[in-house]
DNA sequence: CGGTGTGAATCTATTCACAGCA
DNA sequence: TGCTGTGAATAGATTCACACCG
C-alpha cells in the first residue's frame, strides 16, 4: 500500500526519535508529547505499516524501528556523490555519519582539476567532465550538489543527464530538472525566511 | 486572511526563481515549466495576496517580488544567533548572504571560552551561560543550532528559557521544546534518507 | 485569443470516536 | 483502565471550470 508523503516525512523523525530513546517501550502519547504531533496521528501513520506492533504497554521500541527500517528501504544501500567541493562540500567528503546510515559516498566531482589534486580525501575525486562516466559506471543514486549558485543549474542539467534519481540542493536557486529526477533544497537562509514568515503571517 | 502554510512554502521559493529571473514578466505557466507546480495552484497562491497582480501577459516581476515581500514580511529584519562554534557554525559566522536577506547575525555561543577566544570573528562571541542574557538583552528572534547531538536538547533547553522565537536545529535529534517555539531540522544524511525512502515507497 | 482570479468539486490528510484487546 | 487500530467525519489543499479582462 502506497505510504503518504507526510507520513513518510514523521516516521522518519520518529526513527530517529527510538534510536534516541532510552525506554524499551514508548505509546503514542508518549510519542505526542516528544514531537508534538497528536497521538491519532502517529497511531494512523504506524498502521501504515500494517504489522500491528501495538501492545497493551505501547510499542516495542526496536520492532517499531525494525517494521519503519523496513517499509522505508532503509536497510537497503544507496551510493551517493559530492559535486562541487568547495569549503562545504569537501566539508561533507570527510562526514563519518553517511555510511552508519546506509549512505555510501563513492566520488566527489569538481571543475577545477587543480582542486581535486591538491585535497586530501577519502573517496576519489574527479574532473567535472567525467560525471556521465563515473556515475552510471559505479549506479550512483544521489547527489550533495555543493556549487556555487551561478553554477547549480548547469551542474544539475549534467547529474541528470548522467542519470541520477535525486539531488539535495545546497545553492539558493530553484532548479529545473524533469519530472523523475527528485529535488530537495538545503539552504539556511530559506530556513531563516520560512521560519520568520510563519511567524509573521501564520503565527497571528 | 490566513495564507496556508505550503502556500508560504511555495512563494518563498517563487520569490527565488524571480531574483534569478532575466524577463521582466512572467506567466503562471511559465512558473509552471520552472517549478513543477502546476499553474492553477501557482495562481491561487498569488490570489491569496489579494493584490490582483495579473496583466495580460503574466504577472511582473518586480511587483510580484514586492508583494510576495511584503505579505511574507521579508522586508523585516530579524535577528538570529549562532549556537555551537565547532566547524559548521563557525563557518556560519563568516557567511555574507545572510545580511543580503534582512537577518542580522548578532552572536555566536559556545560552552568552551577556550574555542571563543582562539576564533576571530566579525560578530561577538559569548560563552554559553551567557545565553538569556545576551538573547533578551539584543531581542534575538532566530538560532542556528549547530552543536553535536549529545548537546542538543540541552542548548534548545536554554535557547527556550531565553525567549527564541525558533530554532534551525543541525543535529540528528527530535528536538522537544514548547509550542510557541518554532523548530525546523536541517541534516543531511536525513535529506538523503528522505530522498531515498520516497524513491522506494512513492515512486512504485 | 492569450492571460488571471476564484467559487465549486475533488482529492488528501488529519482528527475523532469507538471497538477490541491485555 | 490504558492502550492500539481503524472506519467515518472533518478539515485542508489542490485541481478544475469557467467568468472576465486587455
Amino acid at each position: 500500500m502506497r505510504i503518504p508523503e507526510p507520513t513518510v516525512e514523521r516516521l522518519l523523525q520518529l526513527s530517529r526519535v527510538l534510536e534516541n530513546l532510552k525506554a524499551e517501550s514508548i505509546s503514542s502519547s508518549e510519542i505526542e508529547a516528544k514531537t508534538g504531533w497528536s497521538s491519532y496521528t502517529i497511531r494512523k501513520d504506524i498502521s501504515f505499516l500494517q504489522e500491528n506492533l501495538g501492545e497493551a504497554s505501547g510499542y516495542n521500541r526496536l520492532s517499531l524501528l525494525a517494521a519503519i527500517k523496513r517499509a522505508l528501504a532503509l536497510g537497503t544501500p544507496w551510493k551517493f556523490c559530492v559535486v562541487g567541493l568547495g569549503r562545504l562540500g569537501s566539508a561533507y567528503l570527510n562526514f563519518p555519519a553517511f555510511a552508519d546510515e546506509g549512505f555510501e559516498l563513492v566520488a566527489g566531482f569538481d571543475s577545477s582539476v587543480n582542486r581535486i589534486e591538491i585535497l586530501r580525501s577519502p573517496v576519489p575525486l574527479y574532473p567535472a567532465y567525467k560525471m556521465g562516466e563515473v556515475i552510471s559506471r559505479f549506479s550512483i543514486d544521489l547527489a550533495l550538489l555543493c556549487v556555487p549558485a551561478a553554477s547549480a543549474q548547469g551542474a544539475a542539467d549534467k547529474l541528470v543527464a548522467s542519470g541520477i534519481r535525486g539531488i539535495i540542493n545546497f545553492a539558493p536557486v530553484v532548479l529545473e530538472v524533469p519530472e523523475r529526477v527528485m529535488t530537495s533544497n538545503v539552504f539556511v537562509v530559506d530556513e531563516l525566511r520560512s521560519m520568520a514568515a510563519k511567524l509573521a503571517c501564520l503565527v497571528d
